[in-house]
RNA sequence: GCUGAAGUGGUGGAAUUGGUAGACACGUUGGACUUAAAAUCCAAUGGCCUGUAAGGCCGUGCGGGUUCAAGUCCCGCCUUCAGUACCA
């Protein structure tokens, strides 16, 4: 009977779900365990086999700790809003709802051929109405909540209202808009309700503001810090300008400190706590002012340094700062814009490519310094960024590398005083002095001979003292833009009077998406949903009405922005313990019972933005008392990518004939890249098929190398451009799922990166027939009840110990080694032993969980394996009478004596000292000593 | 520049955390079975030295060090990958 793959993984596929086998319940005896993969956007391409890695991983655990007595939740779904949906709209008129469930569809049907074991009746779906009505509603709690600073914690703006109408905004210490003016109570209720509702938005924890945005033109959307890379948008790599608009911000820097503490609260990589900790960029320093002369205004910079305050000699302000108009005197006016002008036509990307260039212009005003009353200079330079602190810093030479170079730049002007150095000991002719540790003050009066930690305490208290300045947090993290002009996304649930936005009531949820008659912005610019003609909010009515019936006294217009990517994927955990709710977005019983994520298990390309995003919902969730975790994710596993191994012809330049790879230097070539299904496994081409593949290379000509043509190889990010894709569906059918699972397992470590090879596949695919032919004696089935030997205890419970410490520490390469030399060794041993065979096909099944079901089902269980107990591990099998111990003399003669294990530590050294051959190894020396580690290994030191 | 990770045979990768480096697999070579191929099975496989065997020497990016003993620990370099960047 051979192992046939496609019949046994078509049925127990079928059985799994027809009995709904992996069906989580929300109560349970058992300890829980929520094992998550982050959700796929569902793509046109489908699944590659780099998709699964992750997904194999953590259904291997799922399985595992079902094996080990936990209720598991493990689901599935997906991010199903997104660019690619809605430009294939753009081309192609196809409504991207039509798209993203055929996409969806392909998607199952190839997971379902790998044998998750997800719980499917949880699945959710980002753009499913029945899903984003909570992602808007979760907007609407924002949008009705504050930060209030000394709870410090997010509260309902009900709350803040009260205050304001029985004491103003003098007390209320929260974070909010910079510019709020102080009102009183009075004040406050004699606002018009408009007034009260401009107010109010300053503080909400999202909030309509006129924000500098990344636009990029050719996408038509504004893009996050985090889906810009290198200056240019991450899908497309299209240019990104800066532009003011009206957008929807998330007040995510009211959570700074709060994201930066829980990081100490979870177990994820350093790498990636890093990550987020570098985007939250905390730095601890002090806000100084300084008065300008002959101006009322002040300018107010934050500086990490302020024990260095003596040593500022002058000022620089970002070009964009909005002073430098008002105090540019008019000798330098020329000057000074003529400089803007430059600056403001160098694209971000140049800035950013060109820091080396030293570029500023003095404005002509000067700043007097807050101690010596000296008059400071106050420059313009555009390594001053306009987006960080202030926009402005006090320039301390001396002591920061960029304010050196500037310094030295322009020391031939006037108006750039000489350095002083304030720094006791130290040698600045070269360069700035900038090791805070090492650092005594000198030449700075109060400051003298104090060390940074007690300069800065003292300088923050003198400043104090004078009214200017004080001690001081920045964060680099900023809000959240939260508007796309995109049509695939969540709708607002906002509608307009007088211009003030209003929320949709709740009970009124969702609203769903108009229709549109293409999914382009309109010719005035407004976002895709302009163009919908049923696109008004009846506020009597409470719902959505035709346009034409606008009247701003009872139908409203209704917010054209839809939220970005991240909106659902912020919640998208919770609502997996308790998909189906119509009430709630969860209900608290099940939220209380599967709390948060126990591992979660996907890219690194979130560091920044998913995995911020959804840690700063979270935690407003708990603060508004709808969820009691304060983290979604307790342990995190980033998976290395899979990546393709492109096949390269080399054409000569041309002509249309192809070379192969040893003989490309002789001619002057171009590489193309070519379907790497046309190569075999010894780099060899299919010429034929190459002909047939494409038009191109109908009639080309090929010279060969040894009659054969040699392509060349690269490693690099599976694509179909690249025409490197290999997709699991081909390999489960020739090798079986249970082989691409062990497979992509084998590969190496999981966190690692890795090219994928087909070739080494048969290794795994012969283990499990050889597994397969362990249970069976030629035609049936073999095995018996028969006493396990000892041979066959060792094997199996190293085997279990191994398997159980790899699978805790997700080193999941090795355990497939482990589970081959078991089969060879028992297969050796001849076992057909009952009690060892059912053991080891629980070890192997999270792993190849068919095969397992099958051979389960023939040892006459009637219930899946998943039911099964994990073999538990006694010592006392491994045990031996005796022990190999490795001995050595000054590290260079080496043998192994075999002793018995329970000899003390003397009576080894004796063992050994008697020993002839010791003896004789020993010939000539003197042995000092003896060196007995217990229960491991021997020295002899001669 | 900074931060993080890594560097082991022809290849992917093991190594109980300081204890016989190269497990396991691929590939390669030889053999068995076949008319042949595929499949399967067996054997060899880090390099070098000695005619063989026995044996020896060298070997974990480079150079030092600690130790009876270093892939593993310490110091100084080199290289690769990833993230981030004028953050005051």
């Amino acid at each position: 009977m051979s192992y046939d793959f496609n019949i046994i993984e078509a049925r127990w596929q079928k059985y799994w779900a027809e009995k709904n086998t992996f069906k989580a319940e929300n109560n349970s005896d058992k300890p829980k365990y929520y094992v998550l993969d982050m959700f796929p956007y569902p793509s046109g391409a489908g699944l590659h086999v780099g998709h699964p890695l992750g997904y194999i991983a953590s259904d291997i655990y799922a399985r595992y700790k079902r094996h080990k007595g936990f209720n598991v939740l493990h689901p599935q779904g997906y991010d199903s809003f997104g660019l690619p949906a809605e430009q294939y709209a753009i081309q192609t008129g196809q409504h991207p709802a039509i798209t993203t469930k055929e996409n969806i569809a392909r998607y199952r049907e190839q997971l379902d051929k790998i044998g998750f074991s997800f719980d499917w009746s949880r699945e959710v779906k980002t753009s499913d109405p029945n899903f984003y009505k909570w992602t808007q509603w979760i907007f609407i709690e924002l949008f009705n909540s504050w930060y209030d600073k000394d709870a410090d914690k997010a509260r309902a703006i009900d709350d803040l209202e009260t205050v304001f109408t029985s004491e103003g905004n003098a007390k209320v210490n929260a974070v909010c808009d910079e510019n709020i003016t102080p009102f009183t109570a009075g004040d406050w209720n004699s606002f018009s309700s408009k007034e009260k509702q401009e107010v109010l938005l300053k503080y909400r924890l999202t909030y309509l503001a006129e924000t500098e945005v990344n636009w990029c033109p050719q996408l038509g959307t504004v893009l996050a810090n985090d889906e810009i890379v290198n200056g240019v948008s991450e899908r497309g790599g299209y240019p990104v300008i800066r532009k003011k608009m009206t957008q929807w911000s998330m007040r995510i820097s009211a959570y700074a400190e709060r994201l930066l503490q829980g990081l100490e609260t979870i177990d994820w990589t350093d790498s990636l706590k890093e990550s987020q900790r570098n985007w939250i960029g905390k730095s601890v320093g002090a806000s100084v002012t300084f008065a300008i002369n002959e101006h009322d205004e002040i300018i107010e910079v934050f500086t990490t340094r302020p024990d260095t305050i003596f040593g500022a000699t002058f000022m620089t302000l970002a070009p964009e700062h909005e002073l430098v108009a008002k105090i540019t005197t008019p000798e330098q006016k020329a000057d000074v814009e003529a400089y803007i002008e430059a600056t403001a036509k160098r694209s971000e990307r140049e800035r950013m490519a060109d820091v080396k260039t030293i570029s500023g212009v003095f404005t002509g005003a000067y700043a007097e310094h807050p101690f010596t009353k000296k008059p400071v200079p106050i420059w313009i330079g555009d390594y001053v960024l306009a987006g960080y602190g202030t926009g402005a810093v006090m320039a301390v030479p001396c002591g920061d590398q960029r304010d050196y170079d500037f310094a030295k730049y322009f020391a031939a002007k006037p108006s750039m005083p000489a350095i002083t150095n304030i720094f006791e000991g130290v040698d600045i002719s070269e360069e700035a002095f900038a090791d805070k540790e090492k650092t005594i003050i000198a030449n700075s009066d109060f400051l003298n001979g104090l060390n940074y930690k007690k300069a800065t305490k003292t300088a923050i208290y003198e400043l104090e003292k004078l009214g200017q300045g004080q001690g001081k947090t920045n964060y680099r993290l900023r809000d959240a833009v939260f508007s796309r002009q995109r049509y695939w996304g969540e709708p607002f649930p906002v509608y307009y009077v007088d211009g003030m936005p209003q929320m949709i009531d709740v009970a009124h949820l969702p609203l769903a998406l108009p229709e549109v008659e293409k999914y382009l912005p309109t010719e005035t610019g407004e976002p895709p949903l302009g163009r919908a003609d049923v696109w008004a909010w009846d506020a009597q009515k409470n719902e959505v009405v035709s346009n034409d019936k606008i009247d701003h006294k009872t139908v409203f217009p209704l917010e054209l922005n839809t939220m970005p990517g991240w909106a659902g994927s912020s919640w998208y955990p919770f609502r997996y313990m308790d998909a189906g709710n119509d009430a709630e977005f969860a209900s608290a019983e099940a939220m209380q019972y599967w709390q948060n994520v126990d591992l979660y298990i996907g890219g690194n390309e979130h560091a920044t933005g998913h995995l911020l995003y959804s840690r700063f919902w979270t935690k407003f969730l708990k603060d508004r008392a709808y969820l009691t975790v304060d983290e979604p994710f307790k342990k995190l596993i980033n998976q290395g990518m899979i990546l393709g191994t492109s096949a390269i012809v080399y054409r000569i330049s041309g002509s249309n004939t192809y070379v192969s790879k040893g003989l490309k230097d002789q001619y002057e070539t171009e590489e193309l890249r070519v379907d790497v299904s046309l190569i075999n496994n010894s780099d060899e081409l299919n010429v034929d098929a190459l002909r047939k593949w494409q038009p191109q290379f109908n009639d080309a000509d090929f010279e060969l190398e040894d009659g054969k043509y040699i392509v060349g190889r690269e490693v690099e990010k599976m694509s179909k451009r690249w025409f490197n894709v290999v997709n699991p569906d081909g390999i489960c059918e020739q090798y079986g799922a249970d082989s691409l699972r062990l497979y992509e397992m084998f590969l190496g470590p999981l966190e690692q990166a890795k090219p994928w090879n087909t070739a080494g596949i048969t290794g795994v695919h012969s283990f499990l027939k050889k597994l397969w032919k362990l249970y069976h004696d030629g035609e049936t089935f073999g095995v018996t009840d028969t006493e396990p030997t000892k041979n066959d205890l060792k094997t199996l419970h190293k085997t279990i110990k191994k398997v159980e410490e790899d699978i805790e520490n997700f080193s999941f390469n090795t355990s497939v080694s482990t589970f081959m030399i078991a089969v060879n060794e028992l297969t050796a041993q001849k076992c057909t032993s009952r009690a060892i065979l059912e053991s080891l096909i629980v070890l192997i099944s999270p792993y190849a969980p068919h095969i397992a079901e099958e051979l389960w089902c023939k040892l006459g269980h009637k219930e899946s394996i998943s039911t099964a107990a994990f073999p538990v591990f006694e010592e006392k099998h491994l045990v031996e009478s005796t022990k190999q111990y490795p001995i050595s003399f000054n590290g260079k003669m080496r043998f192994t004596m075999e002793l018995s294990l329970d000899l003390s530590k003397d009576e080894i050294e004796e063992a050994v000292m008697a020993h002839e051959k010791t003896q004789e190894q020993l010939a000539g020396r003197e042995p000092k000593k003896v060196i007995v580690v217990p229960g491991k290994i021997v020295n002899v030191v001669g």
